[in-house]
DNA sequence: CAGGATCCAATACGATACTG
DNA sequence: CAGTATCGTATTGGATCCTG
């Protein structure tokens, strides 16, 4: 993963920082607020030294940052930084793939992640750093079926 | 990750597949038009025995699919399926996220896929079932702080 | 509650050798 | 070339016990 080709390429440089099998479903939680670790613990279902590992990684990545727990207790809270908030594209992409592909018709699905109002947030779409919206500057397409 | 929340919760069912740290990585090649195993296997610069493992898993999941190789050797190309070219706007969020928040300001990236005549293809938006873009439809959106 | 330390099982992975 | 088989190592991940 880092040979010369890969380690230019974004893709493979995401992927070595969240492209495990928890980081990804960490920050989902994260985007639908939870923000202790107990709560990633029982939501997750994973074992707390592997979470104590991933939480570091994703702090140490600058995904996540730690706060002054809201609720005065003396532990800190995990929450996304605006780098993890980039995520969120990702996420929903994910989600979406899954929805299309991993389910059938009208299989039941979780919908952990809505507003309390059950509005749901205009997610943000993927752009470039000058703004643009990226389906007028992706440069990520795919080849003529050629070569 | 096949505990009961996880299991009806579509982003960790996509996790499941393609969560790894190599599947991605086929998948992007692929869409870069690469097809044939040593062509991955030098792309990628994993070993063969790992190849072989991820490229079944990718055939047993959907992802890809085998065809009579294009060049009339006996042996067969590796192709996107529909459900593979799916993943197209998860490999293009994860290439921006990575361009955004992992590379210096004019850090050299590899720029791998793009038309011959340097023209960009429209990626896929997600989209809902009934064919909405998905911004008007996400259910996967930030819960208010409170909690 | 939020971890760290230790131990152990399972798996991921690479290197090498083998096959048609 | 396109794999499969075998081996050894490294990493992943859970379980358990420990601490402030």
């Amino acid at each position: 993963m880092h040979d010369d080709p890969n380690a230019t390429c974004p893709v493979a440089r995401a992927l070595d920082l969240i492209g495990d099998r928890w980081s990804l479903l960490i920050v989902r939680d994260a985007f639908d607020g939870v923000r202790r670790f107990s709560d990633f613990q029982r939501s997750l279902g994973m074992s707390r030294s592997m979470l104590s590992q991933r939480l570091q990684a994703l702090l140490d990545a600058g995904v996540l940052a730690q706060q002054p727990a809201a609720d005065g207790s003396r532990y800190h809270d995990y929450v996304l930084t605006p780098q993890g908030q980039g995520l969120f594209t990702l996420v929903v992409a994910l989600r979406q793939w899954g929805e299309d592909f991993l389910f059938a018709e009208h299989e039941p699905r979780s919908q952990l992640l809505t507003l309390a109002d059950g509005q749901p947030l205009a997610p943000l779409l993927p752009r470039d750093r000058e703004g643009r919206v990226l389906a007028a500057t992706a440069t990520h397409v795919v080849k003529p079926a050629t070569r």
